[in-house]
DNA sequence: TATATTTTGAG
DNA sequence: TCAAAATAT
């Protein structure tokens, strides 16, 4: 039996982390019905819930809520916004607009899922149907187990696993028209959710560097698959090249989904003869994958989040924190490498990769600040901060994780720039300072000769920090710090 | 996606 | 003598 469009009733989508059209299969699924349908995105404020958002990642928001509104709009719709608890707002605003159904794509984040699942059954009282679908993920949490039956806490085995079942089929298309509702329901203004910061020059590098929204992330995917990919597998590691994808902000919005991202990969891979260009894919995808075992751990392991997994650690001597945090979070260690990166970081909201492995090892090791902290300052300034990646990585580089590097191994920040950042560039790109020190010694500007400082225009203590600590005898502590715990069970 | 130190062995 | 390999952390 089919009714006509208008005498069928309105279904809510309900976005959170999925601010796309194309491949959306909540939105598929409802627009597919024929029914109107009504956006809506709420800004929750339920910290019981969801972890705030931080700055970086607040801006971003702002953005793409901006140019999902829009886009809808081209559809013939709209986005409804609204700002409060979705367990009180969602069953009013399907009284409101006679609702039949409520679709949304998961989360999972345990208190998110807890969440969802509780609003889903309330919604189901009051006689609605409520559908979830998987618009994040290449393989959800429960989708692959060990031999035992259990989750993995290694990434090969969960990576060969989860590439055994991986089918991401294509991509669904945008919708071209969604049916309105007869009446759209009151929302406030974007600018009511006061995403955006209040100094309007905090934002200008990120405003430089980066297109937030769906169009933005298509343009990102494809210049990535045109310029970087060929030497993806080359120049990963090396910052100042820029083969990385960059597409990480917009996966965590949900601009774009990783079944789009991995199969347009897939795709210049399979029409290709060249060998190299086949393994930079095969290399990029198994990095997708590793966004994928973070969410395996998130979903699995609650103590991702905020404890140690290894819980031996939670005993860890960590230091205080004071000055040396502060010389840390502001990019004046001494140590070049580091500083380049965490300068980045505050002025663009992203850092490589190889960068982050470099300021995380230096924080937990050289410094033995607790990782929660990098953590935090990550959180609050990083335009890709997820929930799963952000702590998944810090328990990685600080040795707590489930899979992670062992503890002693420290990275050395002079040998990491010499071997990543030969010429200096990237140094050079985010610490003018140095900018005329020669490649020979701006790695480490504490042993160049006066002279060659001084033609430089540096002044070690005035322009550039002295380092704030020796490495080799951090070093020794950090490992003598380790013997404390190492004793412990896991 | 570690590094420092020690050992080995060719020349 | 020194680079490569092995080893410890």
């Amino acid at each position: 039996m089919s009714a006509s469009p208008s005498t069928r009733s309105t279904i809510i989508v309900w976005f959170r982390d999925d601010l796309r059209l194309s491949d959306n299969p909540a939105l598929a699924e409802a627009v597919g019905t024929d029914c109107p349908v009504l956006p809506v995105f709420i800004q929750e404020t339920r910290p019981k819930t969801l972890r705030p958002l931080g700055g970086a990642a607040k801006w971003w928001l702002h953005g793409s809520l901006k140019k999902l509104g829009r886009d809808l709009e081209k559809a013939g719709s709209r986005l409804v916004l609204l700002d409060g608890d979705p367990s009180e707002l969602l069953p009013r605003l399907a009284d409101e607009a006679e609702a039949q159904a409520v679709y949304w794509n998961r989360r999972y984040h345990p208190k998110a899922c807890a969440a969802d699942a509780r609003l889903k059954s309330a919604l189901k009282e009051q006689g609605l149907d409520v559908q979830s679908f998987n618009g994040s993920l290449l393989v959800e949490p429960w989708d692959v187990q060990t031999g035992e039956g259990s989750f993995y806490r290694v990434y090969s085995p969960f990576a060969r696993a989860a590439r055994q079942i991986l089918d991401p089929g294509s991509p669904l298309p945008a919708p071209k028209k969604i049916n309105a509702p007869k009446h759209w329901p009151d929302g406030c203004a974007l600018d009511d959710l006061k995403l955006r910061p209040t100094k309007p020059d905090w934002a200008g590098g990120l405003r430089e560097t980066w297109a937030p929204g769906e169009a933005g992330a298509r343009e990102r995917l494809a210049a990535f698959l045109d310029e970087r990919l060929p030497r993806y597998k080359t120049h990963r590691d090396s910052p100042a090249d820029e083969a990385t994808s960059a597409l990480s902000p917009h996966l965590r919005f949900g601009e774009i989904s990783p079944r789009t991202v991995w199969s347009a990969c897939s795709a210049r891979a399979e029409d290709t003869d060249d060998s190299s260009l086949r393994g930079s894919a095969e290399k990029f995808q198994s990095e997708l994958l590793w966004r994928e075992f973070a969410y395996h751990l998130l979903y699995h392991l609650p103590p991702l989040e905020e404890g140690n997994v290894q819980s031996k650690f939670d005993d860890f001597p960590w230091a205080k924190t004071g000055t040396a945090l502060s010389a840390w979070k502001k990019g004046r260690t001494g140590y070049p490498i580091v500083d380049a990166g965490m300068r980045q970081l505050w002025q663009t909201g992203w850092l490589h990769n190889r960068v982050r492995m470099i300021v995380g090892s230096f924080l937990t090791k050289d410094l033995l600040i607790d990782w929660h902290v990098g953590e935090d300052w990550f959180w609050d300034t990083l335009v890709d901060a997820d929930a799963a990646n952000n702590p998944a990585s810090w328990q990685w580089v600080a040795g707590s994780g489930a899979d992670a590097a062992p503890y002693f191994r420290v990275f050395n920040p002079v040998l990491q720039s010499k071997k990543f950042d030969p010429d200096g560039t990237y140094l050079r790109t985010f610490l003018p300072e140095l900018a005329e020190l020669p490649d020979e010694h701006i790695h480490e500007p504490w042993k160049a000769p006066p002279d060659i400082l001084k033609a430089a225009g540096v002044t070690l203590g005035e322009t550039y920090p002295e380092p704030v600590v020796d490495h080799g005898s951090a070093r020794k502590k950090a490992l003598a710090a380790y013997e404390e715990i190492k004793g412990q069970a896991a």
